[in-house]
DNA sequence: GTCTATATTTTGATAGAC
DNA sequence: GTCTATCAAAATATAGAC
């Protein structure tokens, strides 16, 4: 039974339907190249409809971002607390990600966009949220750790090799279409083939250390900045 | 005596100013979000200017892409042309990306953005020079292979393992000072670092089985579309 | 090559009736 | 809650003088 706050008598649909269309046309076109009309319409609606529901543009995307990020942390707190090995952990971490997260439609595009953004738009809230994710792969990663089973490893590293190319491999399936079968490289990959490289070749890199790596040439030497 | 094609006696540098204006506010702020007005600022000219040296805003944005692009392109080949083991090139490989692809300025959130937008600007130009890029990582996954270095890897996967990782944590860098240092993760880190877990995390992927790994949970069944 | 208007369109946001 | 009409501010692009 849920129950929105406001009084919701007929379906409260409009909102909803605000918040679907804008959901698309901000993933689709961005911030900037996302139009108040062009939601409205899609929602089967006019501009002023929008601003009654919704303080501003900023306040619509705002608020669609937080709901998207929410769910994520949610879903990745649920996986671990089903508990398991550290393996197993990581490996349910990694297909969550990729299920509840860049699964969930239009949230790549979404991601990608905040990122080159710098987060221009993510308020506390939001970054609350990521947080909580990224404490739940820290927490996986110290339970591997003690048990001997990982080696020590940076949790946000380690969350840029999983959540990496699993967004890109995700966004990119519209410009995969356009590279064609070149010789080399099939690109019509299924997605379960990423997904577990990604889980191997993170958990590969998360192996204590049988022999040392040898090292890496040490040119590159930007920093953090 | 690098001559521009172009007449160039005083200077040519209004052209030169526009370009670079103009990268830093198409990186900033996206096509959309870019504004005529502000990259005539940036490039101390008015917009007459730009009109004068560009058809439009979108012959000025491919522009920049395709000269990014080609230069990484141009990078990783003559990176390959210096020839090494299997291992050495892949080093290399994810080594020269990181500086001469990530590390360029601008171009993280130039790409980003492109793949959020479904490369809707991007032109068969710059994608042949994106295919480069591929078969490039092709090839030293073909020669790895070869040789029994490599077990069989499909080029595109392995890429996305490559780009994707290093591509967020260059954009996220203004975002992670956001996050504060909360308990369990320095956001805090050298870009060294994630070069070399790129490095390994993915020449571990690439070691042939030595103990076939446990199965996937066979849940996520997204397919490429 | 460089600039100052200016034309034209688009867009975010609001007023106010129903 | 929903709509029409409209404002005011950008923003892309061009004309035309120097």
């Amino acid at each position: 039974m849920a129950r929105p706050r406001r009084p919701a008598r007929s379906d409260s649909s409009s909102r909803d339907r605000l918040l679907t269309a804008a959901r698309e046309e901000f993933a689709a076109r961005g911030f900037d190249g996302a139009k108040i009309d062009r939601i409205a319409a899609r929602a089967r609606l006019n501009k002023a409809m929008l601003y009654y529901h919704f303080r501003n543009k900023a306040a619509l995307y705002q608020h669609i971002l937080h709901g998207l990020f929410r769910d994520v942390a949610d879903a990745v707190e649920a996986a671990r607390d089903r508990g398991g090995a550290p393996d197993d952990q990581l490996r349910r971490f990694v297909e969550t990600i990729a299920r509840d997260g860049i699964g969930r439609p239009h949230f790549p595009p979404l991601w990608l966009r905040e990122m080159a953004d710098g987060g221009r738009h993510l308020d506390a809230r939001v970054v609350a949220q990521m947080q909580r994710v990224i404490a739940v792969l820290a927490g996986v990663l110290a339970a591997g750790q003690t048990s001997g089973a990982f080696r020590p490893a940076n949790p946000f590293v380690t969350h840029l090799g999983i959540v990496g190319p699993l967004l890109l491999f995700a966004a990119s399936a519209p410009v995969r279409g356009r590279f064609g079968k070149f010789a080399h490289a099939a690109v019509d990959v299924p997605a379960d083939v990423v997904v577990r490289h990604v889980q191997e070749a993170t958990l590969a890199a998360l192996r204590p250390a049988v022999a040392a790596a040898r090292p890496v040439r040490p040119s590159v030497s930007r920093r953090t900045r």
